[in-house]
DNA sequence: TGATAATTTGACCGGTTGGTAAACATTACA
DNA sequence: TGTAATGTTTACCAACCGGTCAAATTATCA
């Protein structure tokens, strides 16, 4: 008998595993590439290997795979937030994790342009994520970023608002690659270009854009 | 005849210009929010309250629509930068770059949308205008901050990525809309919001995170 | 091995999409 | 006012879309 995935009780095949793996590694190809409703089932199945109907037997519908995808990606995405330690150095904790921020944007671009798409059209498929878990993972972290402020550790400031900052100038080199690309012309390959944000991100987000008495350590 | 409107070569009527605006608008509107892919041309004709027929008397195709609507939403686009001024003071031209285009973000965020979704995408339909006008601009801007800091009067810093450091952090607000309100939480409404991030990023730019001796003027 | 369950496929369906044809209505202007 | 150009609408089409179905194939294991 037919059984597609949703209602299967038994434990899962080898087979549903390898393919499921394949769809999901296709759909952020796809889905990353074109959004949600730019992307289409026949274009996954093309990237997956296999035919349309085929790759249905395992994810019922588009929005099922695109569920899905979210699901598996949106845990690993919030990583290097959740490393955010409250008792390590304020400083150096900002800076680590700018540059983690940075090299999931150079390692895992997909996944960034994945939520960007869905966010950018209104978050349709992942309103609950956003005021849910990540939500409560970013006032978490607020908390500490203005207990370092209260404890005069980091210079008074809005805690959402730098959060938001790291957010989007990390993520601009992944969401935004083209037009980095088109302004730097092509000859900066990435990883020259990766060090150059990298090193041009941790100083402004540390001592800001005017001369200091105190030059650069 | 019919002379649909890139053959015609006449002057212009009366009824050309106010329909084409209420099209142009009303495909702001829905592009914006959906992408290219994302939009029909059914939903634009609603939106501008016409007949898509008549619509496509207008604009022959749906690319049509989009090509005209970037060309015009451009240049409003990039004028904030072209008021970067290399005689006036460095840290006050970039203080005022950034609230204008934090303004942008508050006034036009569709306008931002329709960029980013573009980009987002691989900028199918504006390569052309990334590689050319955009570039020189942010070359010739970039010169001038790098002026600056060879002068000794900003901090020495890779011109180009300050450029996206300031892109990416007033956007984020017109972009990623609906994250910024989820993590906020609802009570937040526009404008003590746009001052927030206004007071945030200025103070950022200006002297980073680390606790300074000498407090904000 | 054989039978049962899991997987794969080609043909197909109804709805939507971008776009067209041609008849009809309105405007501009001599 | 007449008429030619401009503007609008109804009906329609072919391609594409997400998804179904039943038949065919392959894997599993008693």
């Amino acid at each position: 008998m037919v059984l597609p995935r949703a209602a299967r009780t038994q434990r899962r095949t080898r087979i549903q595993g390898e393919k499921e793996e394949r769809i999901l590694e296709a759909a952020l190809e796809v889905f990353s590439a074109n959004g949600f409703r730019g992307s289409t089932v026949d274009q996954i199945a093309e990237v997956a290997g296999m035919s349309k109907p085929n790759l249905l037997y395992y994810f019922r519908t588009k929005e099922a795979m695109h569920r899905a995808l979210i699901d598996r990606v949106l845990d690993t995405w919030l990583d290097p937030l959740r490393e955010f330690n409250a008792e390590g150095n304020p400083v150096a904790e900002i800076r680590s994790y700018i540059r983690r921020k940075l090299e999931m944007a150079r390692d895992y671009p997909r996944e960034s342009r994945l939520f960007a798409n869905e966010v950018l059209q209104g978050a349709p498929h992942i309103e609950d994520e956003l005021k849910g878990p990540l939500k409560s993972l970013v006032d978490e972290k607020a908390e500490v970023i203005r207990a370092w402020a209260k404890a005069g550790k980091i210079a008074k400031c809005d805690p959402y608002h730098l959060i938001f900052a790291i957010w989007s100038t990390t993520q601009h080199y992944a969401d935004f690659d083209v037009q980095v690309r088109a302004v730097l012309g092509q000859g900066n390959a990435g990883d020259g270009r990766f060090e150059d944000a990298a090193r041009f991100l941790e100083r402004l987000f540390v001592d800001g854009l005017q001369v200091s008495e105190q030059p650069a350590a």
